[in-house]
DNA sequence: AGGCTAACAGACAGGTCTGTCTACTGCGCC
DNA sequence: GGCGCAGTAGACAGACCTGTCTGTTAGCCT
């Protein structure tokens, strides 16, 4: 299996879709496209990924681990108190706003022209649950009275300003998200 | 003109592919489909949408008038004072949230699905900016230091609640979005 | 009556998409 | 040498999509 670099076919295809998917769409781009993109042959990609939407589902995937992953080294760049980190986490958004080619949230661009029920769907709502549940955590630990709510509304505001991100990667639209954080946190937690 | 009830072909190809393209999506809803369920001709619905991407951008401009009167009159029935309204206008987000098939905000699901640049991406763009500066307004009124960043945070609230609705109708996020709201309101006016 | 207009009905062309299939190549291992 | 395996190259089927074109129907106005 080390006849090529480690892996190389299947990380090649997928590192060309994570590219090309978050850029237009996984609607957006073909399979011929990637194929060509990642100088795989057909054959090889249908045997790593039965069908296109396995390689959306693996898509979905390395976005969440890219993510998700930024979303706590932002929490844990913020310090150990975990009223700190609620607020620092947002430094991932705002990182993520400046990098050139930001296009806005995977998961919710994805989701958004897939139909309901479906698998990508399925795989957004657990994404997005995974990260609401560990920012309920940060509350709750932060001695929030209702921490399903505050995580709520800071779940919310990340989602804006990813969701805002489709259109332009202004960041004065993460600061702002920010600011709405300090001011939710303080809010709640006095 | 009056052959048939007023308007009568324009006006059920535009209601049919308002439905659709909001349940679907504009990429995943084909001419036919419109057609079909519109119960016109081919021919007719290329008279009077010279091509499908005119189609999409009626389709939003309908959006708009919809989304925004809804918002206006949320504000309106919350009273005379600009700081209730800046508040009030989140209950159209609630309504919509408990209305049968929400699927989210129309402008980002089709602005999701379209490339940058394109005519579909700038009427999104303009429809968040004639959102915002109303809100802008609004918050000017009420007196606040910032209105542009005030405005800036009540917007994003509002586009997480519409984006996230993509996922899933709940309406606790959209009251979370509404305290949310309240929270920043009275942090920003004291 | 005759002409105009809006609409209906549907075939058709040309392109794109997913997914399958055949044939070939080069490498390691027994 | 011979076998298996992973990959390359590309033709192909079948579906679907946009947009065009021809022909027909029905009401309104003069």
């Amino acid at each position: 299996m080390t006849r090529t670099p480690a892996g190389s076919a299947r990380e090649r295809i997928l590192d060309t879709a994570f590219r090309l998917f978050y850029a237009h769409g996984p609607r957006g781009v073909g399979v011929d496209t990637v194929i060509a993109e990642s100088g795989v042959a057909k054959a090889t990609l249908y045997k790593h990924f039965p069908s296109k939407d396995d390689l959306v589902l693996a898509y979905l995937d390395k976005v969440d681990q890219a993510w998700f992953g930024a979303l706590r080294a932002a929490a844990r760049d913020a310090g150990d108190n975990p009223r700190e980190q609620l607020v620092g986490m947002f430094d991932a958004l705002v990182g993520a706003c400046r990098r050139e080619g930001y296009h806005g949230c995977a998961f919710i661009n994805t989701a958004a022209e897939s139909p309901t029920g479906s698998p990508v769907h399925a795989r957004t709502v657990e994404h997005k649950n995974v990260v609401r549940a560990w920012v309920t955590d940060l509350a709750r630990r932060a001695g929030a009275a209702e921490p399903e709510l505050l995580a709520r509304q800071l779940t919310l505001l990340l989602d804006g300003g990813l969701a805002g991100g489709v259109l332009d990667g202004d960041p004065a639209l993460a600061e702002a998200a920010k600011r709405s954080a300090r001011a939710l946190v303080d809010a709640a937690l006095g």
